[in-house]
DNA sequence: GATTAGGCTTCG
């Protein structure tokens, strides 16, 4: 998806409300939300070393109150920056969603919101529609338009007229809408594009022929299925066998809607300056009721597992849970839809050394599991599928009987009239495989019938934690991140003197020393980044996961409403209500300060609260340098909430404490030296506190061209690694987005295009070895002294 | 502003 979509209309898409810009508040939680105003101030676009691009930008509502703020600030990152740069200007309306807050460092000088908008990555959206002809600035605009370029061709306010297919005469140039009633997926073409070819047709009932070369997978229309709508620009008309065809020109650019009536108006395209005016929204809505009308359509050939005959040719919408390579020329998939195949399915066994993804499942999940062997041109594209990915696979085949597969032995292929299922080599009839974005209705549909199986299965079988296949089902891909090109390499910043080996070597060598290798990073878990973040204690090396918002809020919940019996605050402490104007009503809590930072003017340096909510903490942490929430205990006494949560606020920061080191900990007086402001380390000492420090843990599977290694870890030198710290993981986006790009250049995203770098690295290796199994304990590697180097190439 | 392909079941 683009990350920037500009359209006539400037509302929020499907499930987006908007609120006002007074509204915004860094303790809300605003992923349903977004906001509208008009561009008032758009900055430079500065080249960022870690983001490719940066750029600053302010909008401000119309028709707003009289007392509240209208304008704010907005910190766009990477490629949005780049193309909000290119198709906005001053002036132009948009809305924003997918942001993050953050509190804006220029509130005071500019006037403008306390906080700012932060935009980046993927979900990150900014609809656009251009101010209209002769509609004049605004005066504080006309102050500001002078200093900035003259404004770049805007592509959103090229106008398109759209030709019928029965009009179309030889050789021109034309734009054109239809529906989709033929398609074949992309392949590569004996020249440098790949083409992708589909038939369409529109209300004058005319068949017309596309023929679609570009090089990049995703700039091919992307077609799920017959009868979806496509807006082509840029295609030439060719006279081919007595007819018309459509062969893509200089600055073709594709847009594909879902044909079904109703449907929302998302276009998938690839293209960064992407318009959708009044017109195309009624070119589509016109072709969807047209198509509704009529019967022309071939026949939908979508089928599921649990009504897959042997011998027919179908449609299959499922996910991937593993995969293998079975010779060169063909693959195997395993995949699962949720159904159960009336007809028992051919097992087909391969090493388990090559198998990406789980090896084995539960009983109750392995009838459910369906073989696919791809073959020749289809293995290419197997080769960029990933466990986890949905898929759909067209023209797959039902094939009864025992089967011959190539690379098993005769003993394996037995299994007479078992189903298996093959993609057969070529792409006759639109045979080929597409990768389905996660927001698609046809995987909301499996997601729900997947959702069925495993409770009623749990119900059934409450002993069974088939962990292989939920770790599968819980780690859907992430959609490709449009343009995170990067080039990128790893360095070894080691002086260890070995020689570097080939991993099939480093297999052999005993644990306990250092190797260096040349490899490549195949694939990584967690695929959702947040879960690679851990909070580690170093006194008794124990890690654990980060707990998510909800369960941090039920728990200071629950202790606001503990024990209200007669209390008695420490004798060091001034207690009293403070009233908090935020949430809706506002409402009040308890505070109590140090008499002797009271004393001494430093009232802002702590706090501790009783009967305060997360986000009353996280507010009141803009404020005070350390925020403790407390309870009262059943004694009356102020004593520290269960450790499970955050016992310290300091800014956007919050800390853990080890809940096994922390034996005896409690609110105490923290000593303040009066030269620095306490930090949480002097806190955590006053408490009896053991800090849990953040820490990153993912595990890489590394490939060189001989062997697969497993249970690469990268944890102890993970911020040299990414070059980020994971306390800034924890908290800060910008942070978080150099850990995604870093991983995306080492290990591209599918349909992003790139190749995976060779990466020299260090490798630790290591044993546990558990107490009651000395023999057979496995070797694990850790990555260290190594960190990444990325060498960006400007966009044009 | 070149070149690619130009649907129509494998044969495992």
């Amino acid at each position: 998806m683009p990350v920037i979509v500009l359209a006539d209309g400037a509302e929020p898409g499907g499930h987006l409300t908007i609120i006002p810009i007074a509204h915004i508040s860094i303790d809300s939680d605003h992923s349903h939300h977004s906001i509208k105003g008009r561009v008032v101030h758009k900055g430079p676009l500065v080249s960022s070393p870690i983001y490719h691009f940066f750029l600053k930008a302010a909008i401000e509502e119309e028709n707003c109150g009289p007392q509240e703020t209208s304008s704010i600030n907005m910190v766009l990152l990477g490629t949005l920056a780049n193309d909000f740069s290119q198709a906005v200007n001053q002036g132009d309306a948009v809305t924003a969603s997918g942001f993050t807050v953050g509190k804006s460092p220029t509130a005071r000088k500019d006037k403008r919101h306390l906080f700012n908008l932060l935009l980046s990555g993927e979900q990150a959206v900014i609809r656009v529609s251009p101010r209209p002809p002769g509609d004049l600035p605004t005066p504080r605009e006309a102050r500001t338009t002078k200093a900035l370029p003259p404004p770049a061709a805007v592509s959103s306010a090229q106008k398109y007229t759209y030709v019928k297919l029965a009009d179309l005469k030889p050789g021109v140039v034309v734009n054109v809408y239809g529906v989709v009633v033929f398609f074949k997926q992309p392949f590569k073409s004996r020249g440098s594009d790949m083409c992708s070819s589909l038939k369409i047709t529109d209300q004058s009932e005319q068949k017309i022929s596309c023929t679609i070369f570009c090089p990049k997978m995703e700039s091919h229309p992307q077609i799920f299925q017959i009868g979806d709508i496509v807006r082509l620009h840029k295609v030439k008309t060719q006279p081919y066998k007595d007819s018309l065809t459509l062969v893509t020109t200089f600055g073709f650019n594709a847009a594909t809607f879902s044909g079904m009536a109703g449907a929302d108006m998302e276009p998938r395209s690839s293209s960064r300056t992407f318009s959708l005016s009044e017109e195309d929204r009624r070119m589509v809505t016109e072709l969807r009721s047209w198509v509704a009308s009529q019967n022309l359509l071939p026949p939908d050939l979508t089928v599921a597992l649990s009504a897959a005959q042997p011998k027919m040719y179908f449609d299959l919408t499922c996910q991937l849970l593993a995969k293998a390579p079975v010779d060169s020329t063909c693959t195997l998939l395993r995949v699962w839809d949720g159904t159960r195949c009336p007809h028992a399915l051919l097992k087909v066994r391969v090493d388990s050394n090559i198998v990406e993804g789980p090896t084995s499942f539960s009983e109750e999940h392995d009838k459910l599991i369906a073989n696919v062997l791809v073959y020749d041109n289809h293995v290419r594209s197997a080769r960029q599928l990933k466990p986890g990915d949905f898929l759909r696979i067209f023209n797959l085949r039902a094939i009864p009987g025992s089967v011959k597969v190539p690379g098993l032995s005769s003993s394996q292929v037995e299994e007479v009239n078992h189903l298996s299922f093959h993609l057969h080599g070529g792409t006759a009839y639109g045979r080929g495989i597409r990768v389905l974005p996660d927001n698609s209705p046809d995987v909301h549909e499996l997601r729900r019938t997947m959702d069925i199986f495993h409770e009623s299965n749990q119900e059934k079988h409450p002993e069974v934690n088939d962990s292989a296949m939920w770790g599968v089902w819980n780690t859907p891909p992430e959609s490709p991140v449009s343009g995170a090109s990067m080039e990128i390499s790893t360095e070894r910043r080691c002086d260890h003197d070995v020689r570097p080996i080939n991993l099939g070597e480093l297999m052999c060598c005993e644990p306990g020393g250092v190797h260096h290798v040349r490899a490549q990073l195949r694939s990584y878990q967690p695929r959702r980044l947040h879960r690679a973040l851990k909070l580690y204690c170093s006194k008794c090396t124990s890690m654990q996961d980060v707990p998510d918002d909800e369960r941090v809020a039920n728990v200071y919940a629950e202790a606001s409403a503990g024990p209200s019996g007669p209390t008695s605050p420490p004798p060091w402490s001034l207690s009293g209500p403070v009233h908090l104007a935020a949430g809706p009503a506002g409402h009040t809590l308890n505070v109590h300060l140090s008499k002797q930072l009271t004393s001494e003017g430093r009232t802002k340096e702590l706090i501790f609260l009783t009967g305060c909510s997360l986000q009353d903490a996280r507010h009141l942490a803009a404020t005070y340098h350390n925020v403790v929430p407390v309870r009262w205990s059943r004694g009356g006494d102020l004593v520290l909430l269960d450790l499970s949560v955050p016992f310290l606020f300091r800014g956007r920061k919050s800390f853990y404490g080890c809940k096994q080191c922390s034996e005896g900990a409690g609110v105490r007086e923290p000593t303040a030296d009066g030269e620095k402001i306490m930090d949480e380390k002097d806190i955590a000492e006053a408490f009896g506190v053991q800090l849990m420090t953040f820490v990153l843990l993912l595990k890489f599977r590394l490939r060189d061209a001989g062997d697969t290694l497993d249970d690469v870890f990268l944890w102890r030198d993970a911020e040299t690694f990414f070059g980020v710290s994971a306390e800034d993981a924890a908290v800060n986006q910008q942070a978080q987005d150099q850990i995604r790009q870093t991983l995306d250049s080492l290990c591209p995203p599918e349909g992003a295009g790139g190749d995976r770098p060779w990466l020299d690295l260090c490798l630790a290796a290591y044993n546990v070895i558990e107490s009651n199994n000395i023999e057979n304990t496995p070797t694990f590697y850790q990555i260290c002294h190594t960190s990444t180097r990325s060498h960006k190439h400007l966009q044009r």
